[in-house]
DNA sequence: TTTATTTGACCCCA
DNA sequence: TGGGGTCAAATAAA
């Protein structure tokens, strides 16, 4: 068992550097005088090494999309109003234990904007919101969302925004489960153009205010007239990895083209600062961690966000 | 017309 | 029993 995990580990590191090799060759063509074909064969074979790599830590081993164990978590609950038979009864019961272990981690992360106004905060998945509570001791209002594909493919992430009472320009994610459509695997879902400008929370993010009845009355603008957003994850803190499902918290790689020949000077940095923080090349748990492997680490949306730091709680 | 958000009510669990 | 999470009808926006 022990030699296994070892080869598999080596595999893994094999990939991974190989993978940290590519992005250092991707860098170096970063400039306009590259040919886009380059860059876009360097990039598939990053993502063919990340790809190796998952599969070496028997990636397709789980995923078990929860689609089938979870389908239509409602589909019951649809056919007759919430409580029908003692049977989907313990199915809705099932569901709720199901979703008590999905893995969850959050992010801290910092909105602010030069603009004065503040913007969404897109980490590349589309969101649909689907709640909002007082949460009771918090001053603003926790917002809930889901993963638009949830209906669709299945897909069971959730997150929970909750604006931090201390720093109301923090914004504290709370993700929960893996995305298991197909977004999560798409090349370019950070460049996913502003995507729902009601992509919400965000929208409220007026700085000023402490009431949600204002919240909720500002009306966001489309993020397209925001202008320039710059949204920072500040921390990452894991939660619940002890569950079960430690091996279902890898999204599928997930990284942005949008910046590749557009905003070279960001990606550059961005690109820089991963291979300084050795971000290709490490084992480390940070890597590990559910939300370092989501497209959150790779906030390179439109609105030109940083990743300022990442550190694992 | 379609899609997303709001919001009151319901359900589970500590 | 109350708080947190979710649903789904109503409503708004595109």
């Amino acid at each position: 068992m022990e030699k296994t995990v070892d080869w598999e580990q080596t595999a893994l590191i094999s990939e991974l550097n190989q993978g940290k090799e590519l992005a250092k060759q991707l860098l170096n063509h970063l400039h306009p005088s590259s040919s886009n074909e380059t860059r876009e064969f360097l990039v598939s074979k990053i993502l063919s090494c990340y790809e190796k790599a998952l599969s070496s830590l028997n990636w397709g081993e789980q995923p078990k999309p929860m689609t089938s164990i979870l389908e239509s978590p409602r589909s019951f609950a649809n056919s007759s109003p919430r409580s029908a038979g003692s049977d989907q009864d313990s199915k809705h019961r099932d569901v709720y234990k199901k979703r008590k272990t999905l893995p969850r981690w959050t992010e801290q992360v910092k909105v602010c904007s030069g603009t004065g106004l503040e913007g969404p905060v897109d980490d590349g998945y589309s969101w649909r919101k689907y709640g909002q509570k007082d949460i009771l001791g918090a001053n603003f209002p926790r917002g809930y969302y889901r993963c638009t594909h949830r209906h669709g493919q299945g897909c069971l992430a959730t997150k929970l925004v909750q604006r931090s009472d201390e720093d109301p320009n923090i914004l504290e994610v709370t993700y929960r489960g893996r995305h298991t459509c197909s977004q999560s695997s798409r090349l370019n879902v950070a460049s996913a153009p502003l995507k729902s400008p009601r992509l919400t929370e965000n929208k409220n993010n007026h700085h000023h205010h402490h009431h949600h009845a204002q919240q909720q009355k500002l009306k966001e603008k489309p993020a397209q007239e925001i202008g320039c957003n710059v949204a920072a994850r500040l921390t990452v803190k894991t939660e619940g990895l002890e569950a079960r499902e430690e091996d279902d918290i890898f999204p599928s790689f997930s990284f942005s083209l949008t910046p590749i020949g557009s905003e070279n000077e960001d990606a550059i940095l961005f690109c820089e600062s991963m291979l300084e923080n050795n971000f290709m090349g490490s084992l480390s748990p940070t890597f590990l961690s559910p939300a370092t492997s989501d497209s959150n680490m790779f906030p390179m949306s439109p609105f030109s966000e940083e990743v300022l730091a990442i550190e694992k709680l």
